[in-house]
DNA sequence: GTCTATAGAAGGATAGAC
DNA sequence: GTCTATCCTTCTATAGAC
């Protein structure tokens, strides 16, 4: 493979990214697509064969960049409260950076689920789960935190980051209404997100219900 | 306008809505439409012109729909605790019924942005928002939410209740591994949503920072 | 490896019969 | 009002020259 070769086959690749991310599968166009990466528009079959083929390559591509910013959960020298603050800050400031990913992924995998399960055939979840709670067996208990609520509070940890950025079309029209503005609102969410969720989890012991 | 006229438009209105809903704008087919209502393709364009105007029709009737389920949220004879609690069962109980919804409008808000603008322009954001602030004005300081943070409060409330929908695909993959189920951990989520974000408003005044 | 030209299929829209 | 037949555009994909 010559350098030129790469070049192309690296800028197809990163032009199809933003169209697919920016339209989805559906709406895009692989016309968009030659176009946004200055190439003919059979270049595109030369290197990739089929729309389904490039889009797949994007795909994995995509989702393997965003599930790396998940190895620090998993990371056995952090301490839970450690690793919320980590996570809301880390994570939100990626998503800054790439607005339009949760929505696309989301709405690709919903579209098509068979997506998700070649993604994640090489990880053990259920082990990777299990490692997990052990790991903070007991600040989990210091919470109040059982092995069968735990998906509400982590799930609830996702939706609070990616939320805004998948509604951003909504939100944006409601910020501006209450005098924020998303870029501002978001810039906050760093500190706030983390904040409201570990005042969340503390006191746990409180509700009685 | 005959009975039969009402009954046509109204079986391709809830066909379009389906598949609308179901495939986004662009993924959607006129023949699917046609196919999924029972009638023949020409008759999309004698009720409805273009693609375009049908799309317009499902996605308008689609968000007053759900807008609506927010009313209980402007209403004065309820306490702050109540109306959370009322949301987070209201609503989720809704979405449990439509979980595609909060997917389709986020996603073609954030394709095509004036969608909303045309939807909210005969609607006050600024004033009703300035409505709901006074109205709960004491509650707010006890739980020392200023007018400055409450939209961060307001969006992760919503963050809570909808992304799980929104997230459908990858969350019923996640959540088949720990045990739980999708319908199993939203028919969970009435209570715990409210629960979890009472105690995250609670105390608010301890969080030194 | 990159281009032009074009095939071939699909989808939206219309004409016209009934 | 509903259908069949068909037009026209758009889009993916391929053939073939350079």
């Amino acid at each position: 493979m010559t350098d030129n070769d790469r070049l192309t086959e690296e800028k197809i690749f990163e032009a199809a990214t933003e169209v697919f991310v920016d339209k989805g599968m559906d709406g895009a166009r692989m016309q968009d697509i030659a176009i946004q990466a200055g190439i003919n528009k059979s270049l595109l079959h030369y290197y990739f064969r089929t729309k389904d083929h490039l889009f797949n390559a994007v795909f994995e591509m995509t989702c393997r960049k965003l599930l790396r910013k998940f190895a620090p959960v998993f990371d056995e020298n952090l301490s839970l409260e450690e690793k919320i603050r980590f996570f809301f800050r880390e994570h939100i400031t990626f998503l800054q950076e790439n607005p339009k990913l949760p929505a696309f992924i989301m709405n690709e995998i919903n579209r098509n689920p068979d997506r998700i399960k070649k993604l994640i055939k090489n990880i053990d979840i259920e082990k990777k789960w299990l490692e997990l709670f052990e790991q903070h067996r007991a600040e989990l208990e210091k919470y109040n935190i059982t092995k069968e609520s735990l998906p509400q509070v982590i799930i609830s940890f996702a939706a609070i980051s990616v939320f805004p950025f998948a509604a951003k079309g909504i939100l944006e029209v409601f910020l501006e209404k209450t005098g924020t503005g998303f870029n501002r609102f978001i810039e906050e969410r760093k500190s706030f997100a983390a904040d409201f969720m570990i005042q969340a989890i503390t006191h746990n012991t409180d509700t009685g219900k």
